[in-house]
DNA sequence: CAGTGGTCTAGACCACAAC
DNA sequence: TTGTGGTCTAGACCACTGA
């Protein structure tokens, strides 16, 4: 008797060895029975397991698929605030990516917990949020979920703030133009697993992560105007930086406890 | 009947209602199937699902726990190359972790194929890997994984690197020191489904994601001397970073194709 | 209409933990 | 000894895809 780990050990290996086309569907879930010698169920929850762990991916009642040794060069970015005559963007590959879908107006909501913490507000507070999918100017599916939650107080004050389209160089220049200072930008990345909705706006396999950027911008050092999560598929991103040195040469280390 | 989809839903409701207390495992798997008046199979799926969720997590044979609601303040480090009078540290937080657990001594061996290309070697070409679990000085269990790859030239020239202790400023002094030049680092951040032996040494819930820092350190701005990849849990880190802005103050908008 | 991935059921074991 | 999470089996449907 094989218990699914072993089956699914077998199909890596088989997967490893090339025995089936890349771009074709591996045999199904009733092949796989008969290959390997073991109930359906069996066949079915290694094939699960392998999909969530990023080898294979299936579409119902279609096939299940190798998945493409990650499009090779994973995108990687040395992030940075970039502006054109239209706007900001942070990656000098997505210069002329756009809203993908259906425009979502600006709603007033209540952002995820550690959104409100960042800015300042209470858990159930209210806050601006706007929403968008965007993408390469040519695609039909996006390939990161933008949301920017704004202070209502700032709001109030800058009503263009809440509308549809803020005008040339966006809210960033609106809130500039406003405080007559700059934005300093602070980027936390971290990484969860997708969500249902995210697996099916991003096309994420089943069990594999986002990796979410958050954008924290200030004026003065310390006054958050507004937090940005973009989050896309960690499979097919990484997010680089560069690192400075502290500027004292040595760091004084803590007496011992 | 119900699906394996809504059983998971009513133990979302019920953990999110408080029914069970988050210390003590919650109803066991017979117990759920009761409750719920599902297949004891559909119930052990619905648990399945919500552990790879992340919601839940089991300790077999012991029983289901609710996973509390991430240590709240995730831990969060502004990046930088800070160092004081052992070596270099990069995060503020993590100035007196020392190597946890059986030191691995210094191995040659083939990187992962993303670290070849960084590194610029053949995918089967051998490199130096110094392989170290890292944590808090009075810690038993490690919080990061951080492995070191360094080329077979630079090895050549500089022996040291090889060895099991580099002396005071570690790898990145005796580099900067063969050189006679200022390493620049810049930091990469990724992240996967964690392997089964990072859950094991991480204590990772099954499902959940891995946190990579993959640091390369360049001589010149080109000549890369090392790479270093630091794994961590996901649901328990996050990294920062400050945010530049690009010199030019208008980027120039490539002209539609 | 046949094949697909996905799901539910009912029953049976197993190895280990806690008592 | 009892309860636990985990696993395997055999059989049955289902909704949908693609020929």
């Amino acid at each position: 008797m094989a218990s699914y780990r072993d089956v699914a050990e077998l199909i890596r290996q088989d997967v490893a060895a090339g025995t089936w086309a890349a771009d074709r569907p591996i045999p199904g879930i009733d092949k796989l029975r008969d290959r390997y010698g073991v109930a359906r169920e069996t066949a079915h929850r290694a094939v699960k397991a392998l999909v969530a762990e990023g080898l294979l991916y299936s579409i119902p009642r279609r096939g299940t698929y190798i998945r493409p040794p990650l499009p090779a060069p994973t995108r990687i970015r040395d992030r940075q605030a970039y502006r054109d005559e239209i706007g900001y963007f942070f990656d000098l590959g997505a210069q002329d990516w756009r809203a993908v879908g259906p425009a979502i107006p600006p709603q007033v909501g209540v952002p995820p917990s550690d959104v409100a913490d960042v800015l300042g507000v209470a858990r159930k507070d209210h806050v601006m949020v706007r929403d968008r999918a965007i993408g390469p100017p040519d695609a039909d599916l996006p390939e990161q979920l933008a949301t920017s939650y704004l202070p209502m107080p700032l709001v109030g004050q800058l009503p263009i703030l809440g509308a549809p389209n803020t005008g040339p160089g966006g809210i960033y220049d609106r809130i500039e133009e406003h405080f007559g200072k700059a934005i300093e930008w602070e980027e936390t990345v971290s990484a969860r697993p997708a969500t249902a909705h995210e697996q099916q706006a991003l096309r994420i396999g089943s069990g594999l992560p986002v990796l979410i950027i958050t954008r924290t911008s200030r004026i003065d050092d310390h006054q958050v105007v507004e937090v940005n999560q973009t989050r896309m598929a960690a499979d097919r991103y990484s997010v680089s930086y560069g690192v400075r040195r502290s500027e004292s040469a040595v760091f004084p280390r803590p007496s011992a406890a």
